[in-house]
RNA sequence: GGCCCUAUCGUCUAUCGGUUAGGACACAAGCUUUUCAAGCUUGGAAGCAGGGUUCGACUCCCUGUAGGGUCACCA
């Protein structure tokens, strides 16, 4: 049972200011999974109003980072391109009295001596949020904010407004950072007409430290890319970031994007701020593998194993680690003779396996072939290394155990 | 420090006044070795503190405590 609301319209507005962050893609994917399950837009808009900070290869890797998730907007625009529109808005601000030039000593190099400061009108804001309820501020402490450096160069709150104004935007969801931005930006609103949105502050992502997560320290990466990099799946990243302050309201766990449109709301959102868990993200990408088809669950294990002591050449044998449990060397010692035999005859290893015990008989040869405690089954792994490679290797075994009996 | 927000197992969370406080990850033990970056079974593990309200509070209110966010001519 759906409730489409085909009015409703979202944005995400990462400034390209840094590569994707992943606190960003938990913002975006709400964005997203919001107007995807009410039929309504969402809206990638570049907040690139600051020269000096913007650079094309971080609005690159956001835009890549996104589209490799799936979360694939309905409209775009960079604020870069659209001074004019600012500048009307400023203009007639400043004609009306809700804004003025200002004078002022310049603090830091490179500061000019004339801002636009907004008129503050002092008093109390409240808005309810859709995740926090009620909020109530009071602006009075804000003072005449600097809105834009000079007509031709507005700064953050200003832009916000008049886009999220012109683009019709009804419901502002972004990170909890923002929420003492909110009666900043209500103050503008009103003073240039606009509709309040309604407003959604998700709380933020913490690292072990419980801080906002920022930085790579020793925990959890912070860029998307370092996780596309490690080799987990979209799915997966998706998947896991929605569980993060997000609930079903069921025990389902593992969700397809398409079932997150289907079930996401507000209502479960949670308030208060969560660890990011990179155990549990490598159990969600797990479980997705499992999803995938045998030939891309099988090219994702070729990879993975690339780099596998036992995939560069013979691998270490340590003696004790041959035998399965409590068999006698000796015994092994047939089981892998055995093996080798039948592997040299194309015979059917499983069919001896099951005669003397799976474990008796499979483990030794496993051991053989990678000497390493966990890797992929033996069976797969003589596939992989070939029957010349993984004779040689059990005969290498055979050899060692051999030596010390 | 001011303002704002938050508070259930180690972690993510369920509970919307009455439950042996449930699940998942992680952890431990056992089983298993063609679901193999595994699988199955079992286990330990939580309501920040103090006041109220109520027949009854994890749940509602207040205070405290702790943690976080934010205080730019950044976004």
């Amino acid at each position: 049972m759906k409730s489409k609301n085909e009015n409703i319209v979202v944005r995400m507005a990462p400034s390209p200011t840094g590569y994707l962050h992943i606190g960003s893609v938990r913002t975006t994917l709400f964005n997203f999974l919001f107007a995807r399950h009410n039929g309504g837009k969402y809206i990638l808009r570049i907040e690139d109003t600051d020269k000096e900070r913007n650079k094309k290869e971080y609005e690159d890797d956001i835009l890549n980072g996104l589209k490799w998730l799936g979360l694939e907007h309905d409209e775009f625009y960079r604020q870069s391109e659209r001074t004019d529109v600012y500048k009307g808005y400023l203009k007639k601000m400043i004609d009306d009295g809700l804004a003025y030039v200002s004078k002022e000593e310049p603090k830091e190099e490179g500061q000019r001596d004339e801002v636009i400061r907004f008129k503050n009108p002092n008093k109390k804001i409240q808005f309810d949020d859709l995740v926090r309820g009620s909020v109530e501020f009071d602006t009075t402490e804000l003072g005449d904010f600097v809105i834009a450096k000079s007509v031709e160069e507005p700064l953050y709150h200003l832009a916000v407004v008049v886009d999220d104004h012109e683009s019709k935007v009804t419901h502002v969801i972004r990170g909890e950072e923002h929420i003492s931005n909110t009666p900043r930006q209500i103050l503008i609103q009103e003073a240039i007409g606009a509709e309040r949105p309604i407003y959604a502050h998700l709380p933020v992502i913490v690292d072990e430290s419980r801080k906002k997560l920022s930085k790579r320290k020793h925990g959890a990466a912070v860029w998307l890319s370092t996780y596309k990099d490690e080799g987990y799946l979209p799915e997966a990243i998706i998947n896991y970031m929605a569980l993060l302050g997000w609930n079903p309201g069921t025990e389902q766990e593992i969700f397809t994007l398409q079932e997150l449109i289907g079930v996401f709301d507000f209502s479960h959102v949670q308030k208060s701020s969560a660890f990011f868990d990179v155990k549990k993200l490598q159990w969600v990408n797990k479980e997705h593998i499992k999803l995938l088809p045998k030939e891309g669950q099988r090219k994702i294990l070729l990879k993975e194993i690339e780099n596998e002591p036992y995939m560069a050449g013979e691998p270490d044998l340590d003696v004790e680690k041959i035998s399965w449990k409590k068999v006698s060397k000796e015994e092994t010692l047939k089981h892998l003779a055995e093996a080798k035999k039948i592997i040299e005859e194309n015979g059917n290893l499983m069919e001896y396996a099951e005669r003397e015990g799976k474990g008796n008989v499979l483990w030794p040869v496993r051991y053989a072939l990678t000497g390493a405690e966990a890797s992929p089954d033996p069976f797969t792994m003589l596939e992989i290394l070939g029957k010349e490679k993984s004779l040689k290797r059990l005969e290498r075994a055979i050899m060692v155990l051999n030596a010390k009996i």
